[in-house]
DNA sequence: ATTAGGG
DNA sequence: CCCTAAT
């Protein structure tokens, strides 16, 4: 097949809807997959709820308003009465708990409230909350965010006695508006609804626009063992009759894939059946393989096209200007339309978002590890230093047990110090805190203040330096960690004079020799850096002390650099032979010459 | 893996 | 120091 390929390495990203991302799983998942079945009550029971009314409203303006509630509700737990008892089939036939862990489970408050007996009412887990009780009901890995749950299968249509036999074959759709009336005020306000597979092994992370896009490839099939969620649903539009606007609609997100055991989606990926094939390397380094296992829990953000900042009193606020995706790899076939390019490029550009991965913090080049550290302990409260704040990309915690850059071998076992190239083995060994080189976000003081216009905004008090991690900077580091650069170690007059001494008598073009003659107890000197040094140091020999910068290196040695790079000028060294004896090089090129 | 040379 | 091409 003729294959045309992209390389969109500097997407402008700066477009990309301003929506804020919603923070999901606040619990993590191994407690979350201890309230399975309370969650998946309380999750059926509520979709089916929700399905009850907005059956009921498309029907004849049905029943007494007043009873409207309590049929529903009545109904409602003539369903989940039925989904429970599948779901209890379900779990007995199960092989394992851990098998169950990818059902349906509810945020950690919800949970805790089924566990005390709250029942199935739906309202109950939410009660006194309704502030921050974002109806999370989750399972597996599809996430619908803002999106109302429209139907439960088809089965409802005989006036709420379901077909559902399997509980995870929720259809869900987009957030067009859908009649809500009658649908109790906890429900409206709670316009988030969260289904999540966990099943699947597909790492898949899609938004849609306003209106939701019917032509979407109905061929993606977010298919678990045991339930379906088919993504054409997910983009399906309802039928709208726009008198619900109270739906936040700046929020897009649509579906979220999110696969816990995802084989790795820094692989070539299958995304549809027309052959279309992803390759993103997503910026993951060595240590996120071994150190990402924390900050779960902070996936929202705002994403901005502009950038500026101040600070005042005690608050630090910045915007990012812009996010760029640093390298997407696309494969289409010629026979690929324009359209399903457009989605594949997509659908790449919302892997890449993915919450797999985990912003880092730098300041000043140095990572912010603790992540208790205010930001004016690190030196981020003053209006000069915010320049200072870099941000760098970390794969989550679940892509901690995947090959991280299938692409590049290394990656796949980067623990093995002792196996790395020397160069690799140097940044390791010397710099056991592997600090990441910062990835300094364009910041600049100076310009304008970005409160005048609609640009998104994140402000981060000072006292919350968690809420830095927030920030979706997605941008990938054009290095992974393992090639991250290396810190800047000047090199001292004694490693000057070694270098010398070892290039006088072995000459230059035998940087390996040199470096197993004088440096090879000194890791993080390469033998690439003493050629580089060596460089160096015939060009500061050859300018004037006023140029020169740095440490001081002794005239004198300096000279025997100047005499020694004419040296092996002139007699290159033999490509077999012994090198020459410097004795022999200093009487017939001495420094004098 | 090394070397050479540009950035 | 990094990156790449060429050995």
């Amino acid at each position: 097949m003729v294959v045309k390929r992209m390389l969109y390495s500097d997407f402008d990203f700066s477009s990309f809807p301003k929506a804020p991302r919603s923070i999901r799983r606040k619990v993590p998942s191994s407690q979350r997959r201890d309230d399975v079945d309370c969650g998946m009550m309380r999750a059926i029971d509520l979709l089916a709820y929700v399905a009850e009314k907005l059956q009921e409203e498309e029907g004849e303006t049905s029943s007494n308003s007043i009873n409207a509630f309590e049929e529903g509700y009545y109904n409602q737990n003539r369903l989940a009465g039925k989904i429970k008892q599948e779901h209890q089939a379900n779990l007995a036939s199960s092989k394992s708990p851990s098998e169950n862990a990818s059902g349906v489970s509810l945020e950690q408050t919800q949970v805790s409230d089924c566990k005390r007996g709250r029942g199935l009412n739906p309202l109950a887990g939410c009660g006194n909350k309704k502030e921050d009780c974002d109806f999370h009901v989750e399972s597996g890995g599809v996430t619908v965010e803002t999106c109302v749950v429209n139907n439960v299968d088809a089965g409802l249509e005989d006036g709420g006695l379901i077909s559902l036999k399997d509980p995870s074959q929720l259809h869900v759709q987009c957030p067009e508006p859908v009649h809500l009336d009658g649908v109790p005020n906890e429900y409206r306000n709670r316009s988030k609804l969260v289904c999540r597979d966990d099943d699947e092994s597909y790492c898949e992370y899609y938004k849609c626009k306003d209106k939701c896009n019917k032509s979407y490839s109905p061929s993606l099939t977010w298919a678990g063992h045991r339930r379906a969620v088919h993504r054409s649903k997910c983009f399906e539009g309802t039928k709208t009759d726009g008198s619900v606007k109270a739906l936040d609609r700046k929020r897009k997100l649509c579906c979220r894939y999110s696969p816990r055991k995802h084989e790795t989606l820094h692989k070539k990926r299958r995304l549809s059946d027309k052959g279309l094939v992803v390759n993103s390397d997503g910026g993951i380094t060595s240590e996120s393989v071994t150190n990402s296992t924390e900050k779960r829990e902070s996936e929202n953000g705002v994403l901005s096209d502009a950038i500026g900042l101040h600070s005042e009193d005690s608050r630090v606020k910045f915007s990012i200007k812009s996010l760029r995706i640093p390298e997407l790899f696309i494969e289409v076939p010629e026979t690929a339309t324009v359209g399903s390019l457009k989605r594949t490029v997509m659908e790449a550009v919302s892997a890449l978002l993915d919450d797999g991965i985990s912003i880092g913090v730098t300041v000043q080049g140095r990572k912010v590890r603790d992540d208790n550290n205010t930001l004016s302990q690190t030196g981020l409260s003053c209006r000069e230093n915010l320049g200072n704040l870099g941000f760098t990309l970390e794969p989550g915690p679940e892509k901690l047990s995947v090959p991280l850059c299938s692409e590049n071998p290394v990656m796949s076992k980067p623990t093995d110090s002792t196996k790395l190239s020397e160069r690799s083995a140097a940044n390791c060994v010397e710099n056991n805190s592997q600090e990441l080189v910062p990835y300094q976000m364009d910041i600049s003081a100076d310009e304008q203040q970005p409160s005048s216009d609609s640009r998104a905004m994140v402000s981060v008090s000072a006292l919350e330096p968690e809420a830095l991690a927030i920030v979706p900077f997605k941008e990938k580091p054009k290095r992974t960690e393992l090639s991250q650069r290396r810190i800047r170690r000047p090199f001292s007059v004694t490693e000057v004079e070694a270098l010398v001494n070892a290039v006088e008598e072995l000459g230059t073009g035998r940087w390996r020799d040199v470096k197993l003659r004088s440096f090879e107890n000194e890791s993080h000197r390469t033998y690439v850096d003493l050629k580089d040094k060596w460089k160096t140091l015939v060009h500061t020999a050859s300018i004037s002390p006023q140029q020169r910068r740095g440490e001081p290196v002794p005239q004198e040695l300096l000279d025997r650099v100047l005499a020694s790079h004419r040296y092996w000028s002139q007699h290159p060294p033999k490509q077999n032979g012994k090198h020459q004896d410097a004795a022999t090089m200093v009487t017939e090129s001495g420094p004098s010459m």
